[in-house]
DNA sequence: TTTCGTAGTAGACGGTGTCAACCTAGGCAC
DNA sequence: GTGCCTAGGTTGACACCGTCTACTACGAAA
């Protein structure tokens, strides 16, 4: 068995498993955007932390923009699943209250997410259209729950009406969601006793404008 | 006079006035990120425009991230001062009103610089006081407003209750002007009877979520 | 066995922010 | 006037970055 002409302990490198460097790279790149932030991202980083050549990340994602579009593309995954996941009753009116918290539940346990998904530009949207694709899907979520309620007053309940509505209640959470995390809120001093009435107001104040609950 | 000594004709290079440099790069920086976006911004890029050397934008500014601070900090004033040259009726509703669609209109007429105050991660918000200052300024004018109107449904008209509602009129204001601005709204098909209505419906949603004109 | 595609390496290029050193015209005390 | 100081420029270097290109190692398919 001694086959002599081994080139000298060419140190055959572990060969990952198949898509394992992908995996990786995906993994590291999260940690450098939650500690640094999003443009402190480098693939030249992600490869040096996972001792690899700096071209290495670029036989799994064509540029820095295409890796970014990957971690993006699974947050809004993860952020659908989220909401999907939760208990559904039926009725259309507890559904929408379960679903504004679950959205504002999610943006306050994955901020990290909520932010790449709607706090920072992302990469060229038609570039990536897959990406865009899970987009579109959280959305139609929240237009399909819409569209189980009754006609809110001042509408007809055209198709419309009912997605300019869902568009409301989709400004007001994101809004509120992304006013949440972001560097404003800190600097306006909260009253300590709005604190921890910020969400529950903000949803009541939605269904006041749905018409629900009125008078 | 025949000084003989004279380096071979320095040529003077026409001493701009005092300050001239500064306003040039910001007007330069902004027609940048117009073009190409914040992340293009690079100060080498503003001095090669201006024909001047690498380093003498940082003259003015300590760091790139100085120059995107002074270029915030001016939308934020512009922001205020739109909102303030609107005309006031003294009637609380009404000027409420008229101040989220001059909210709305000032999104939509400075896409960039709302986009620069709202839409992109500030340079680190406490490196950068004066900023941060400004931003609270325009805060402070909605609460004011708030402050005027009827104590809304489910509130005593506390100050915790006026913040609150404050900060809902805000997030939806702010969540739809980020969402018409973003690259969302193409990919979720607007309907076209819907198009024109997106704003004022959005409106008297948060008027009815207030209370306002209810039954 | 040969061939070929995949996953990795290595080097170069031009772009970037930023540090350091240098130059120079003007303003001001004397 | 002379001399000095400083604001506002200059050039040069450095370490990063993304990305292009060429090369290599290897496993599976033919």
């Amino acid at each position: 068995m001694s086959t002599v002409e081994q080139p000298p302990a060419k140190q055959t490198r572990a060969r990952r498993p198949r898509g394992d460097l992908k995996e990786a790279c995906v993994r590291e790149a999260l940690a450098i955007i939650e500690k640094d932030g999003v443009e402190k991202l480098s693939l030249r980083e992600v490869a040096r932390r996972l001792g690899v050549s700096h071209q290495a990340p670029y036989k799994h994602f064509q540029s820095r923009d295409h890796i970014l579009a990957e971690i993006v593309s699974r947050a809004y995954d993860s952020f659908a699943a989220y909401l999907d996941a939760r208990p559904l009753t039926g009725e259309p009116d507890h559904d929408l209250g379960s679903m504004g918290i679950a959205y504002i539940d999610y943006a306050k346990a994955h901020p990290l997410q909520y932010r790449l998904m709607f706090g920072t530009p992302l990469p060229d949207a038609d570039a990536h259209p897959e990406m865009m694709a899970k987009a579109r899907h959280a959305f139609s979520m929240l237009l399909d729950m819409i569209y189980r309620l009754p006609p809110a007053p001042g509408h007809d309940g055209t198709d419309d009406d009912r997605f300019l509505d869902a568009l409301f209640v989709w400004s007001t959470v994101h809004g509120l969601a992304s006013i949440l995390e972001s560097d404003a809120l800190p600097t306006i001093a909260v009253p300590e006793g709005a604190r921890e009435r910020l969400i529950s107001n903000t949803l009541m104040r939605i269904g006041f404008g749905l018409g629900q609950h009125r008078c």
